[in-house]
DNA sequence: TTGGAAAGTCAACAAGGCTGACGTAAATTC
DNA sequence: GAATTTACGTCAGCCTTGTTGACTTTCCAA
């Protein structure tokens, strides 16, 4: 079942097959972002909220630093989307008591709410895909997709992947 | 080795293993763009006209209406980027023959050789991704993300995985 | 006590989405 | 042959989300 390197093995490997995983690439993540964007559309919100959203669910606590290298963009940006959902009631800005500098960031009710609301929609889609392709299927998915990310990003991914 | 239904063989659909799929997805998407986006960069070209590019070369003569279907954006917000490549020298476009409305795009050398810069690099990535993960992860990294497609996507990608 | 890190803010800008309206040429339908 | 529809292009204006650069405030640590 499993090609072995040599002649066929690679056939994977062909510029036919990653052109494949390209468009795979392309056309998967119009459906992973499809279902949260529909419920964001409606409200002030966008996928910059859900991305804040989310790693402040996954990490209550973190600050503004660990948010800024995880996301990705700069606190100018970041400041802006956190600003709206701090003004709006979601998320909880608090002045770190080790280091007075930091802000640690937490949901509130009504945060945990929309996060619930936005997870649940992603959520069941993840799981429609899983169930469909079978465990076998899932475990080489995630292994693609950790080799793919790049090296600083796969550390942030492990370490949400482990601890808290 | 594979979990089988019934108990322990759902053990994938967990909540925290779909939260690590989504976050998994989030982090390799990253690496995914990084590439071309580093080359265009220095160009006036963004990952817009990457996608355009890639699937005007995918599907040579394809009709702007076909482009607006795959890429699904509205024609004022393709046409903005068609129009810097074209004028740029990096796209032509034809006058349909047998329906004079149509406009069927096709890339110049000079496109040809943007496509080969940027895909080369796409496809180094996901090359090694798909050796590190070796050949069953590769199918399986397929079969999850076309269950994750919007059924429209699907088609789509399908499309243009078997016909030119 | 002073230098520098962390955080926040203001201003300006760009890419790339969007809607709405309008124009033109060509094909299709009546 | 006239009316309608289709494919495409374009103008104008708006929004989100990214960017740089400059500046302030706070406050830890050397």
């Amino acid at each position: 079942m499993v090609e072995t390197a040599g002649g066929e093995g690679l056939l994977f490997l062909t510029d036919e097959q990653l052109r494949k995983g390209i468009e795979a690439m392309f056309f998967a993540y119009r459906g992973f972002t499809a279902d949260p964007d529909r419920i964001l559309d409606g409200m002030d919100y966008g996928r910059a909220h859900h991305r804040a959203i989310h790693f402040v669910h996954r990490s209550p606590g973190t600050t503004v630093s660990n948010l800024l290298a995880i996301l990705g963009v700069t606190k100018q940006s970041l400041n802006r989307v956190l600003r709206t959902l701090i003004d709006d009631g979601l998320v909880r800005s608090e002045k770190g008591r080790v280091d007075a500098r930091e802000r640690h960031l937490f949901l509130t009710e009504k945060g945990l709410i929309l996060e619930r609301e936005l997870s649940d929609a992603q959520r069941a889609r993840m799981r429609a895909a899983y169930r469909a392709a079978g465990p076998s299927a899932v475990q080489g998915f995630r292994q693609v997709l950790e080799a793919m990310m790049d090296p600083e990003m796969r550390k942030q991914y492990n370490r949400l992947k482990e601890g808290g």
